[in-house]
DNA sequence: GCCAACGTTGGC
DNA sequence: GCCAACGTTGGC
């Protein structure tokens, strides 16, 4: 089994809405690195550190479960989403999804703030400096590590 | 809202 | 294949 972490703009979708619909369809990622972990990668019962980015307190706010294979991206080619991509075909989808199941919230937010004050967490992808993957892998390590800040 | 740090596009 | 211009992400 494989760690992931993926971000989501609270405004946009936020743990709070994942724990309404209790699975989602992990839809518009339009990025070929982030989408070749999703295809590549993941696996039904992998386990995700579910992100909040873009907001006024960015962190781990919850976890999830990778809940399917990959399979296409069906706003790719729907002409009234924002997501639409005209040069993907039927034949050949370019985009891929997960779908993602609620497992739980955190009792708080680990800030991303707090993550950098942690040296084992020195060589996590996300501290990276100008990283902006939205959905990226997780060390078992520094999996268990997050595990016992909460 | 600003802007650094990317990734993508397209002219050449 | 290079690289300037442009668009996006996401912390602050």
């Amino acid at each position: 089994m494989k760690y992931w972490l993926m971000k989501s703009e609270p405004e946009a979708f936020s743990i709070d809405d994942l724990k309404r619909k209790r699975t989602e369809a992990w839809d518009g990622v339009r990025n070929y690195q982030a989408r070749n972990f999703m295809r590549d990668s993941m696996r039904p019962g992998d386990q995700v550190f579910f992100y909040h980015s873009n907001c006024a307190e960015p962190g781990i706010v919850g976890i999830a479960e990778v809940a399917s294979a990959a399979y296409p991206d069906p706003s790719q080619f729907d002409a009234k989403s924002k997501y639409f991509d005209p040069t993907s075909k039927r034949e050949e989808p370019r985009w891929m999804l997960v779908d993602v199941k609620f497992v739980k919230k955190l009792k708080r937010t680990i800030t991303l703030d707090e993550l950098k004050g942690h040296e084992t967490l020195d060589e996590m992808l996300l501290l990276r400096k100008g990283n902006r993957l939205s959905v990226m892998p997780v060390a078992a390590t520094e999996w268990r590590y997050i595990l016992t800040l909460e």
